[in-house]
DNA sequence: TGCGAGCGGGG
DNA sequence: GTGTACGCTCGCA
């Protein structure tokens, strides 16, 4: 008997038949690969592929079947199951009978997942086969091989352990400055980092140049087998590195290629490596085995102002990179034995650091616990998005319920979707928010209102009533969009269904966490749970995506009005009601001004009675929550928001700052933007002292003024993107590697470098008084404040203070609402500038030639020369008096 | 405001 | 491999 978890599925092509193969892992850590004969690959068509077909040597049976269509409530059809013999000429015979007008179900499901849905089986499911035969084949290498005959499913909670690898590669660019190409560029070192000791260590780096703790090689071509008979024999189920999709794997197969290596490391002996380059990016593949790449994952679930190895690890590990510039590498790998060390074990380090993003910070988790609700392999769920996994979870619920999916949709129908969906798809309700600082106020929030929606009014494309229904009801929902769609008493939708299962899984889940004390199973709970909600909330988007094979713009707009039409009601029941005034709101939620209440008890006490009121007046499964309280909410535009906020946690409150739509980090930024605003915004919240927040402007305009703000807290980085000479406009940052350049020809900043500059004073146009901080630093040279106040400051703080300008006028003085400029006026005689109330404007137009500015320009006026006027969605508002 | 181009990470 | 695969930021009108 043999029990495993499984982790991925592909299928061989024996003698004109496949056979799949599934790779699993057992409890003990074994890796397995199991074979299962037998499983005939088939697609749907209908009438008149009997005709066109007739005679092709592909098709073994076609069978005539009734199958349920997903697009409208009772729709049937006639179709021919067609079984043929290779899966991989699907698409051949699909366009075939396509070119003839004759429509295909289901020629679109991966061979893979055609199995793991008719089978049922789920990604990282356990299965357990009474036999235990090696199976006669050397074509995979793993512990045990198996002919997968009887085998049974079981309900398992437990992980198999998996034996996760970590690598890097360093390689010497021929032409400095440019990134290293896999073409021309040899390999030099190479680090891996096991989970589990590999020959009793926990590290190596393969070089080919000798030197203590490197595994030498004579040649790259001797250093490159020896790496692929380490990671066969390590058999690691995960590989990891940072940026590997893009750059260690292709680079490493590509090398491999010219040195008439075979890319063979995955757990098929006959499959090589793929590494495909598609658009500009690669598309790699190791079979039986899951690369997971720790920098797409950090991108996708960290918001970090950059995403460079050393700045991650810094921020997410609190970990350090060794430091190496690119343009040492060459010159400590011909140096010195000390150098040559400080190279290796830079390269050491590195995977290290891979290997401890993905451990420390359980990158995979979310990951499995998406694999696992949806039955999408571990990989897809890696490389692809919500789409993929909302399909493969939908392919099943609909096949087991006697439906064919519908096709995805072709270049043409998507364009002329994405038409109609522009002009057509209206999209949640944002409320204008009331102007001004206001104190006391409650934010209630609809509870998964989308999906909540979907099962209150029944919708989804199998109930949805379309003029192919037949037989209409006379129990039928009409929605406020003028949809109609059968009730749940008729039958009840799928969608509908499913997120029923779904939320209440949830619910289950949340309350097994609670209880549970084991941290290792608290992290599954907790990642299972969420990806339970992301999936229930992914389900409206997808059939509002104009790629999905569901996709349907009725059903989108139906939920996206009832939703702005429950808001409506909300707001002014509550407003009808309790005389409160709902001063904000946007799709699922408002936020209601109570007075000035400023009781703790009493707040909770009045969200909770306005919730369970809504909450009964709504219809269905929608339910309204009290979510928090802003002593503080400064609404600047819709969408846009800071709040001082106590959400309730247990009898208690936990109180911050919110910010919605508002950066205060920004990687064009410096950080004394960042620290200016944060501490702009938290003045006026929590203080209520705007004249204060001024206060604090000016006292920052005055340091710079006078020079003493720290030079690394003015400093703005940009990276270099390509060569110096082909840059057509004139740029700071690369006017400064210009400078640094010429001072220090070895130091010579290349391409993808980051350049840190300074702008000083002096009458040259702007990027060429870019300076390198540190020179500036020693030299004591005088930065320039007026481009620090108008560039970087005035920007972000005008959108601040601009709304609390009109409706603050009492704290400024009456009518003088005009501080800030009098704030700059009073250290700068010669400003032009002068910062107006934003009113009803979104910005300023040319009186002469009518282009936009966002903001004022600088020099006051238009490029052309023409006077600039006040512009507001309604068209030219004023003249601006500058 | 609204859209298209272009780049990120890696050495 | 029953493949065709981003997502955000910035500059420009």
């Amino acid at each position: 008997m043999v029990e495993f978890q499984l982790l991925d599925v592909d299928y061989v092509n024996v003698n004109g038949k496949p056979i799949i193969r599934i790779f699993g892992k057992t409890e003990d850590g074994e890796s397995v690969c199991a074979f299962y004969e037998n499983f005939v690959p088939y697609f749907y068509a209908e009438d008149g592929a009997d005709r066109v077909l007739e005679g092709e040597p592909q098709v073994i049976e076609m069978e005539r079947v009734t199958k349920k269509m997903v697009m409208g409530y009772n729709v049937t059809k006639q179709l021919y199951k067609i079984k043929i013999k290779d899966p991989s000429k699907t698409p051949e015979l699909r366009e075939r009978l396509s070119a003839s007008g004759i429509k295909t179900y289901e020629a679109d499901i991966l061979f893979k997942y055609r199995f793991l849905t008719d089978l049922d089986m789920q990604c990282l499911g356990w299965i357990r086969t009474n036999v235990d035969n090696g199976a006669a084949t050397n074509t995979v290498s793993v512990d045990k091989k198996i002919e997968l005959k009887d085998m049974e499913k079981l309900d398992k909670e437990k992980d198999a352990p998996l034996k996760i690898m970590a690598f890097d590669i360093e390689c010497i660019a021929m032409e400095a400055g440019n990134v290293p190409d896999s073409k021309t560029d040899p390999i030099i070192l190479i680090s891996v980092v096991f989970s589990e000791p590999y020959k009793g260590q926990k590290s190596m780096v393969l070089g080919t140049r000798t030197g203590r703790g490197v595994n030498p090689y004579t040649s790259e071509k001797e250093m490159l087998e020896g790496f692929v008979n380490i990671i066969n024999e390590y058999d690691p189920d995960i590989i990891t590195g940072y940026n590997v999709n893009n750059f260690d794997i292709p680079y490493v197969v590509e090398r491999m290629r010219q040195n008439k290596v075979k890319p063979v490391f995955g757990r098929c002996n006959e499959k090589q490596v793929m590494a495909r380059k598609i658009g500009n990016r690669y598309k790699v593949s190791i079979s039986g085995r899951i690369i997971v790449d720790s920098f797409e994952l950090v991108k996708k679930d960290f918001s970090l102002k950059r995403y460079g190895l050393d700045y991650v690890s810094q921020n997410l590990l609190n970990e350090k990179k060794v430091d190496v510039k690119h343009s040492e590498i060459e010159r400590l790998w011909k140096g010195s034995t000390e150098e040559f060390e400080k190279l290796v074990n830079y390269s050491r380090v590195d995977s290290v650091l891979a290997m401890n993003l993905v451990q420390k910070l359980n990158l995979i988790d979310k990951y499995v616990a998406l694999s696992k609700i949806s039955g999408t392999l571990l990989q897809d769920t890696l490389n692809m998005g919500e789409t993929t996994r909302i399909e493969n979870f939908l392919l099943r619920e609909f096949n087991r319920r006697g439906y064919v999916y519908s096709g995805r949709p072709n270049q043409s129908e998507v364009s002329r979707r994405e038409k109609n969906r522009r002009k057509e798809l209206k999209g949640g309700f944002v409320l204008e928010p009331e102007k001004g600082l206001h104190s006391s106020v409650l934010v209630l929030d609809f509870k998964s209102m989308y999906p909540s929606i979907i099962r209150s009014f029944n919708i989804c494309p199998t109930t949805l009533l379309t003029n192919e229904s037949q037989e209409p009801p006379e129990d039928v929902i009409t929605t406020v969009a003028g949809t109609k769609f059968v009730s749940k008493n008729v039958k009840e939708g799928i969608i509908p269904h499913v997120l029923e299962k779904l939320m209440k899984k949830r619910q289950e889940t949340k309350r097994a966490l609670k209880k549970e004390k084991d941290p290792a199973k608290k992290k599954s709970l907790h990642a299972r749970q969420w990806a339970l909600k992301i999936l229930a909330n992914a389900f409206y988007g997808h059939m509002g995506y104009v790629r999905a094979k569901i996709y349907n713009l009725d059903i989108a707009n139906t939920i996206t009005s009832s939703g702005r039409d429950i808001i409506h009601k909300t707001k002014t029941e509550i407003e009808k009601k309790y005389g409160y005034k709902v001063v904000y709101g946007d799709t699922d939620s408002v936020m209601v001004k109570v007075d000035n209440e400023t009781d703790m008890q009493k707040i909770r006490q009045i969200g909770t009675e306005i919730s369970k009121h809504i909450t009964e007046k709504l219809p269905g499964y929608l339910e309204l929550e009290f979510e928090k309280f802003f002593k503080q909410f400064l609404p600047l535009t819709k969408k846009r928001y800071v709040a001082w906020k106590f959400e309730p946690d247990g009898d208690g409150w936990q109180e911050g700052i919110e910010m919605k739509g508002i950066e205060t980090v920004r990687r064009d930024w410096c950080d004394l933007v960042s620290e200016t605003l944060s501490e702009i915004i938290e003045i006026i919240l929590k203080k209520g002292d705007v004249k204060g927040a001024l206060e604090y402007f000016k006292s920052v305009i005055k340091n710079l003024m006078r020079n003493k703000i720290p030079t690394e807290k003015l400093v703005i980085t940009k990276t270099i993107t390509k060569a110096p000479g082909k840059y057509e406009g004139i740029q700071p940052h690369i006017e400064a590697a210009k400078k640094i350049t010429a001072r220090n020809p070895n130091e010579a900043p290349g391409i993808g470098d980051r350049i840190g500059y300074v702008i000083i004073k002096g009458t040259d146009m702007l990027s060429k008084r870019a300076e390198d901080p540190t020179f500036v630093a020693e030299r004591g040279i005088e930065i320039d404040p007026k481009y620090y106040i108008e560039n970087q400051l005035l920007p972000p703080m005008e959108r601040i203070f601009s709304v609390l300008s009109i409706s603050k006028s009492e704290l400024l003085g009456n009518g003088k609402q005009m501080g800030l400029m009098e704030a700059i006026n009073n250290y700068n005689e010669t400003n032009h500038i002068k910062v107006l109330p934003r009113t009803e404007t979104n910005g300023f137009i040319c009186t002469k030639c009518s282009k936009f500015y966002p903001r004022i320009p600088l020099v006051g006026t238009c490029e052309c020369g023409g006077e600039l006027a006040f512009s507001s969605p309604k068209g030219m508002v004023k003249q601006v008096t500058l």
